[in-house]
DNA sequence: GCCAACGTTGGC
DNA sequence: GCCAACGTTGGC
C-alpha cells in the first residue's frame, strides 16, 4: 500500500464536500499537471491512503484522510467543452488526463497547518510539500512521513 | 492582492 | 533545442 497527499482548494472541493458526497466518493478530476497525472494513472492502487490537504485558504494544511477507491481512468472533464477543465487536446480515444476516485475516511480532529509541517522539515526530509516552490497537487508520501504527520494530530501544542 | 516559483507554449 | 513570454499555483 502506498501513501499520498492530495491538494484541493476548499472553495472548490473540501474534505466536507467529500464526506457529503454520494457514497462519500468523488473522482479526483481537473488535474492538469503531467507529474500528478502519472501518479494517478500509473502508481495509485485501490486501498492507498491519501492525506487530504486544503490549499489556497486561510490556514493551509492537512485536514483529513481519504482512501483510493478506483484506480486511474480517463478524466472525462477534459472532453467537455462546457467544463472549466476542458482540454481540446485530450482525445477520448487517447486521453491525456486521468483521475482516480477517492472515498472519505475521516476528518482530522484538528487541521495540521502547513506552517507546523514546515517546522518539522527535518523529520520530513524529501517530502515535496516542504520543498520551496512546490506546486505538485498529487504527491507520494513515505509511510514514515505519513505516520509522522498524523502523529502531530494529537501532539501537545 | 502580491509575487515567487514553476510549467507550458511557441518563435526562431 | 533554446529560451522568452506567458499563465498558473499557492503561500503569505
Amino acid at each position: 500500500m502506498r501513501y499520498w497527499l492530495m491538494k484541493s482548494e476548499p472553495d472548490e472541493f473540501s474534505i466536507t464536500d467529500l464526506e457529503n458526497r454520494d457514497q462519500q466518493t468523488e473522482g479526483w478530476d481537473g488535474v492538469r499537471n503531467y507529474q500528478a497525472r502519472n501518479f494517478m494513472r500509473d502508481d495509485m492502487s485501490v486501498g492507498d491512503k491519501a492525506l487530504f490537504y486544503h490549499s489556497n485558504t486561510k490556514v493551509p494544511g492537512v485536514v483529513g484522510i481519504a482512501t483510493v477507491s478506483r484506480e486511474g481512468y480517463p478524466d472525462g472533464t477534459a472532453f467537455d467543452p462546457q467544463d472549466p477543465h476542458y482540454d481540446p487536446k485530450s482525445d477520448p480515444d487517447k486521453p491525456r488526463w486521468y483521475r482516480v476516485d477517492v472515498t472519505f475516511e475521516r476528518q482530522l480532529d484538528r487541521v495540521i497547518p502547513l506552517a507546523e509541517i514546515k517546522d518539522r522539515a527535518d523529520e520530513l526530509e524529501g517530502l515535496p510539500l516542504v520543498r520551496k516552490g512546490n506546486r505538485l497537487s498529487v504527491m507520494p508520501v513515505d509511510k514514515a512521513h505519513y505516520d509522522f504527520i498524523l502523529g502531530l494530530e494529537h501532539a501537545g501544542q
